[in-house]
DNA sequence: AGTCAATATGTGAACGATAACAAGTCAGAA
DNA sequence: TTCTGACTTGTTATCGTTCACATATTGACT
């Protein structure tokens, strides 16, 4: 920096004035320092900067996974809304282990972030400490917790399970089972579970054991899955995936295995990924705003950021049913 | 860190030891900053490190989308490697586009980053100047090109898409299209196109206009164009994408056109995502490496870091041609 | 002409850590 | 006993930028 200032004739004082305050500099001043600077091709050391002004242009977002249309797609919008207003996002990926978010925090608090971003609002105990002495703005995603840590954007998973069991139910369906990716730590897939328990206890429908499907991962295993139920006596006529990867995995099992969808087994998933709506036959599901998440997210940290931000500390971004073929 | 100094009667000195060098302290003054800093919970100020030390603990990667498996999966294993060793992940999202590229990167630069990632080896001049001048080690990846600017981790387009035609041929299909997202910046694109080709080439097989196929974006709107492939006059009987999203859109748009895969027509994709083996019918595709380039990637960083890396300029993961029930 | 406020630029300290070097301690060898 | 070198800890300067304040310049108003 002081050799674009010495290029210029003025003092380095002058050159960061030009970087961040251009309005507060003389015309000819500016020009000069400009020209200096492209001639340079100088770029400022954010490590310095950051040093000094005590906070970072970092923000931090921890997620899940980012191998997942419906968390990339919101990743994605993320990242490019802030980068537009000058801002960095550092990912980490905790596989849904919140002592690797922890660990993964301790790592990152040394940068000083701006904000943070994280997944759902269960934390560990050091995990919210750091958040605290952070004094940094968070945003928690994906859920609408009673009491958010500082702000929380999402939908309420709980209505959103509830409401699609009782849409099966509205469908004609009766016996309708639910399959999950179990993690006790992850609050979406207990809220989610809850919605439909709750669903079919209004529904005076008896959840039998059977009916309550705990999956190890990801599509690869659902055919054989899916084989047995249609199997289960009294019969089993719909099938609720916590997620659409779940449910794209159990159609074309089902697919392949020659049990028709949705006249054999109705399927239905949760977030409305790309590959929902192309599938043969088109998967019924839940549409989750992720797109409007990231946005909300982004927005909600740039207006802390300004101080500006005075709206509630839970935003619902709402849900959809989407009635498609499978169900 | 003076506040943890002073409680365990040292200078900052000798805490910054205990972070870094432990094996440098006596076992007792160790024992008391150890102390010292778990009872302050406190958290090393990175910036002020970089600053010092003149350079930062960051590794930027960009990346054309993150909202594509095939990339999310190097993304997921490139940040998990790194973060073990103590880096961080700057991310940055391209859209397959090298202007954006470049103003990422000048956007990027000031964090002085330890190593840089990159997608592909065409980047702008004034991305290669900046480059230049940080001194920091570049890995280009996806691709092996002959001259590449550091060192560069990938598979050979060209000739993966030269044997899959090949291949194409071999199964006795002869009219093969070629089905691609256009983007003349892209040089994988581009050699891929080219791999197909020379195979169609070799093989005596004129492509007249309607076998080569620019379709703007995604996986929607496949259907319309495939149902109006098999129509074609002569007769095309294999379609080969140059991405399995496009693969998979065209081969659901043809099972719901009524078109049969692959006695209508043949589908061959390229990248073998997960999805790929789990649609009706399993989709044939070019296995590309991409966990291995993540970790490939990863190791040349921290080699290159530690001064140890000694291996080639360019890596060849190769790839797989992956026979499934497409073709 | 003299005062004042507004505008434009400069000065010096500070941010929190580390590099390079200095200095103290101690055991064992000459 | 004295010297040597290994080991441990401390001292001082420094990284590149910005903050808070000081100073210079200008024009307008009394």
């Amino acid at each position: 920096m002081s050799d674009v200032a010495k290029m210029a004739g003025v003092t380095t004082m002058t050159v960061s004035r030009a970087l961040r305050t251009p309005e507060a500099l003389s015309p000819y001043t500016l020009e000069k320092v400009t020209e200096a600077l492209r001639e340079t091709g100088f770029v400022p050391n954010y490590a310095a900067r950051s040093l000094v002004s005590q906070r970072s242009q970092i923000v931090v977002a921890l997620f899940p996974t980012i191998m997942n249309s419906v968390f990339s797609g919101t990743i994605e919008v993320l990242s490019r809304q802030l980068s537009e207003q000058g801002y960095n996002l550092l990912l980490g990926e905790t596989s849904f282990d919140v002592t690797v978010e922890e660990k993964l925090l301790r790592g990152f608090m040394g940068w000083r972030p701006a904000a943070l971003i994280l997944v759902g609002s269960v934390h560990t105990e050091a995990s919210r400490h750091m958040l605290d002495s952070s004094g940094a703005p968070v945003v928690e995603l994906w859920n609408i917790p009673k009491e958010p840590y500082d702000v929380a954007v999402g939908l309420s998973n709980h209505d959103a399970a509830f409401e699609m069991t009782m849409a099966l139910h509205g469908w004609g369906y009766r016996r309708i089972a639910f399959m999950n990716l179990h993690y006790p730590q992850n609050d979406r897939s207990v809220d989610r579970r809850a919605g439909y328990r709750a669903a079919m206890q209004e529904l005076g429908i008896e959840v039998t054991l059977e009916m309550e499907i705990d999956v190890p991962f990801g599509m690869e295993r659902s055919g054989a899955i899916v084989r047995d139920l249609v199997k289960a006596q009294p019969r089993i006529d719909a099938l609720f995936c916590a997620s659409d990867t779940l449910a794209v995995g159990a159609l074309l099992g089902a697919v392949r295995a020659g049990i028709r969808v949705p006249d054999d087994l109705a399927i239905a998933g949760f977030g409305d990924v790309e590959l929902a709506s192309t599938v043969v036959p088109a998967l019924t599901t839940v549409r989750v705003p992720r797109a409007e998440i990231g946005r909300e997210a982004a927005r909600i940290v740039m207006e802390r950021l300004n101080g500006t931000y005075d709206g509630p500390s839970v935003i619902d971004c709402g849900f959809g049913i989407i009635r498609r073929e499978s169900a």
